[in-house]
RNA sequence: GGAGGGGUUCCCGAGCGGUCAAAGGGAGCAGACUGUAAAUCUGUCGGCUCAGCCUACGGAGGUUCGAACCCUCCCCCCUCCA
């Protein structure tokens, strides 16, 4: 079997490691591996995907990975590379996201078997002694090294409280802990951790004169410079009631051409030959290798099912772009068979009194959710942006009713080029 | 604790008594061009019952016909000194 570390290299997961060499050689055997997650939301985004990935695929090559909530540090608040102090969360709140979130690393990856671990570090981090952590642990800590730290150099401008000073430590502290239970000899995470991770490596040399290893993943940005999974719509998240399949879809096939292979790479499991024929792909071609990319990522988070719903809703709203069978075979993605269901495309309904009566285009725009004012659907369709069955609407106060119904019985809204939203009719019932 | 500087619309950042919903840039949105790409150009960019009105310039008061701009108190941030 081939050794995770050269998947990794191949695949462009990694950034810097504290020992090429002795990580190779430590992965020719079943190792424990952890990867710390914030629980800052109910949901992990787009942003959290590149270690997710990791993590699965130290799984399906025999390792044990640690998915790790952070419900402890996230008391703290990282300050490794942040402008400002992120808002304090209450305890309810972490605790009620650090669930939401063991919910989500179920989709990924397989628990059973102590096949991976789950492990929440409130659990041993809420329960430290302050002196007694400052005696054992603290004195390993050297305040001339941290303030030299790259991660904390923007905040030494700006400003840093001691609290989150204090954030080092304690994930330096989780990591000798996880090796302390749990063997596990090293840690990942995106490349602003650099320099914590660091400190926990040293702080097992330190205490348990043992070496554990380190490896961070580039932090990645869009070929336009954007973070990975912010987009004018807010953050791609990975659940699919904060982001439908349908939109996830769209946030990969939209994914900018210089990124495509790269993407291919991190966030499908297609094998690495496939992915480097599409290689020869240029310009329209190129979006045949979008969609097998957007449809296997949304395979991966959502399942087949949702996969091919939103395939289809896709091709239905742009249009079917026969895919050449010969290309990355083993996606599951369909090729050249015709349906057009829009169920994955996101609807409301209005009761068909309502649409007798006709509804002014730019309160349905506002209502459907697809602008978020008033004034927006407005300016939207003066400008030309609204269309309603793909006609554009000749005023803002254009009444939409039971005229625009389709032959399914549906009326379908869009917004400049890419935004659908399906209106249907409630049937009383 | 002392001295100084600062908090402006999503972000950066001008404004320093009326002509300010607030310059400029970025982001966003739309249009054109396209390949559901990028780049570029154009328009737009607080809300609403939209030629009008309402809400906004850290918070609370005050001066004034009129305040983001002046005064008072408070809160927060930065720098230097302790």
């Amino acid at each position: 079997m081939k050794n995770v570390y050269d998947v990794f290299l191949e695949r462009g997961f990694i950034e810097q490691v504290t020992d090429e060499d002795e990580v190779r050689k430590a992965l020719e055997h079943p190792l424990t591996c952890y990867i710390g997650f914030d629980p800052t939301a109910t949901s992990l985004h787009i942003g959290s995907l590149v270690p997710i990935m990791a993590l699965v695929h130290l799984q399906k090559n025999g390792h044990v990975p640690i998915a790790l909530v952070g419900a402890g540090t996230a008391l703290i608040g990282d300050p490794s590379g942040k402008t400002e102090m992120r808002q304090v969360l209450s305890r309810e709140t972490i605790d009620f996201n650090a669930q939401c979130l063991r919910r989500q690393f179920s989709r990924y990856l397989d628990f059973e078997d102590r096949k991976a671990l789950m492990l929440n570090n409130a659990d041993w981090l809420t329960k430290l002694n302050y002196i007694s952590f400052l005696r054992d642990i603290g004195r390993h800590f050297s305040v001339n090294k941290m303030l030299a730290a790259e991660s904390y150099k923007i905040r030494l401008e700006k400003g840093l409280s001691f609290i989150e000073f204090n954030y080092m430590l304690l994930q330096a502290y989780d990591f000798l802990y996880l090796y302390q239970n749990h063997d596990c000899v090293m840690q990942m995470g995106g490349n602003d951790q650099w320099g914590n991770m660091l400190a926990g490596v040293d702080l097992i040399r330190r205490i348990e004169g043992k070496t554990a290893q380190s490896m961070t993943f580039p932090l990645f940005t869009t070929a336009t410079g954007q973070k990975m999974g912010k987009t004018e719509k807010g953050t791609v998240w990975l659940d699919q009631e904060m982001t439908s399949p349908y939109d996830y879809y769209q946030y990969w096939i939209n994914t900018d051409d210089a990124d495509v292979r790269k993407f291919l790479a991190l966030f499908t499991f297609l094998p690495m030959e496939e992915i480097r024929e599409a290689e020869s792909l240029s310009d329209q071609e190129l979006n045949m290798a979008k969609a097998i990319l957007a449809f296997e990522a949304t395979r991966i988070t959502h399942g087949e099912e949702a996969a091919v719903a939103a395939w289809e809703a896709s091709v239905a709203a742009f249009g079917e772009k026969l895919l050449d069978p010969a290309l990355m075979p083993s996606s599951t993605i369909p090729r050249g068979r015709i349906s057009r269901q829009t169920t994955a495309i996101p609807f409301i309904r209005k009761t068909r009194d309502e649409l007798a009566r006709g509804i002014p285009a730019y309160e349905m725009m506002y209502d459907c959710g697809l602008c978020s004012s008033k004034s927006e659907a407005r300016r939207l369709i003066s400008q030309g942006g609204g269309y309603v069955n793909d006609e554009p609407i000749p005023q803002f106060d254009t009444l939409i009713s039971t005229d625009h119904l389709d032959g399914n019985g549906q009326i379908k809204l869009r917004k400049g080029k890419k935004k659908y939203m399906i209106v249907a009719v409630e049937e009383k019932n």
